[in-house]
DNA sequence: ACCTGAACACCGTTCAAGT
DNA sequence: ACCTGAACACCGTTCAAGT
């Protein structure tokens, strides 16, 4: 028997070894389970030596949601334009299903990744492309919220999460290089007390999205809509 | 100068007390710096005595979350059906806007608190009781997601979290006493593997809501609709 | 120059000891 | 019987000391 222990084969320890070694057991336990002293002793290193990979616990969980959108499927190319944006939107869904962490993290960060920040811009930019005009276009994404990104958040789930709440100005720098994320900034500024992101209207949004729905329950009611048909929209209602 | 140090007048500190000491400075500076020990320390008190007045953090977490969401308006007696639920949803968001930790604590909890159960099972009621079947009023409370309870998550806000996330199915008593909020369980049950709560298949609903809503802006698109105009659904659809 | 152990300032909660 | 200090098993991160 040597001095070392019972040594693991001590791979080098990248950053994306690091990385994957945080997203399985996110998904297995929770992230609230997840400390960088766990991900360290699960990987046979100091807590410290992680330091060296991600400047602290915040730059991880960014890392490891860059990951999970990296999962996003591209633009499917010829079909129709709604079709394709619902395309999309299924397959973030799908990609973000095995990781229900991810979507919490999203949020609990105080700026969208670079990542997120290139799906949002694409999603924008395929309305955009498919004749919806900036401000159509920019409310239609605030009315998608959480289901841009592929995952609802129903009340009687349980998802877990803690946390505060400041909504800092989305610098507008930080937007530089996504046009269709700035884009609305100059367009579509609402005025009112109520204004958060770069200068929206919030409670405008929010009333935007609940008179859709409501307006679309009543029309599937009016017609005797029953969910053994299924979709809900398109053919049915157009 | 007297033995005690600068003893503050030390009410005696009921559960009340301890509650209303834990919103404010969760408004303030956030439920992420909010802390059993920082709580106590405030109200005067050693850690432990909180432990007299709720069973642990969840239970504070709770509490929290009741007093806020007795805040929201008893539904407007006489309005029409459709505005009805529209108001009462709209009072929902504006109960929790001063607080914006409340929506993250809901969905971070386990299970909804009997409040928030007596909440949604009166939203439910108003959709029952304006002629819409069991099926459609489950699939829209599931379209209007989070925003049953007054707040949109949207991307690009900066609402904080951490946590894992199990899916426990909705245990069947735990819901005895609010009769809309059973009823589809019986009624609405579909099959497919992405079952979650009481057996609701997840894919479907959210596909429903963003059918609704993808539709929804198509025919604002066709009709030329700009914010200037406001309201997009109502008398500009219908 | 590189790495890392110990330390700091925190957590939520238990539990035994003190009055 | 009541209350509570100390303690336990954790955190993320700093920093000085070791090689």
């Amino acid at each position: 028997m040597t001095s070392r222990p019972e040594a693991a084969p001590r791979a080098p320890l990248s950053r994306d070894r690091v990385l994957r070694a945080a997203v399985a057991p996110a998904d297995g336990t929770g992230i609230e389970a997840l400390s960088m002293r766990r991900l360290a002793q699960e990987l046979g290193v100091v807590p410290m030596a992680l330091y060296k990979h991600v400047a602290n616990k915040g730059q991880l969980l960014d890392g490891m949601v860059e990951a999970v959108v990296a999962g996003i499927d591209p633009p499917a190319p010829g079909s129709d334009r709604q079709g394709a944006v619902r395309q999309r939107i299924l397959s973030a869904r799908a990609a973000l299903l095995g990781h229900p962490w991810a979507a919490q993290v999203i949020r609990s960060r105080s700026g969208p990744t670079p990542a997120v920040l290139a799906y949002l811009d694409s999603v924008i930019g395929m309305f955009r492309a498919g004749g919806f005009p900036v401000d159509l276009t920019h409310h239609a994404t605030h009315a998608l919220g959480g289901r841009v990104l592929g995952f609802t958040q129903e009340v009687l789930d349980a998802a877990p999460d803690p946390d505060p709440a400041r909504r800092p100005p989305m610098p507008p720098e930080a937007v530089a290089g996504y046009p269709h994320v700035a884009e609305p900034a100059g367009a579509a500024a609402h005025d009112g007390d109520s204004v958060v992101g770069g200068g929206c209207d919030d409670q405008f949004e929010f009333e935007f999205a609940l008179d859709l729905l409501l307006d679309g329950f009543e029309r599937l009611r009016l017609r005797g809509w029953t969910s053994d048909g299924r979709r809900a929209g398109g053919d049915l209602i157009a």
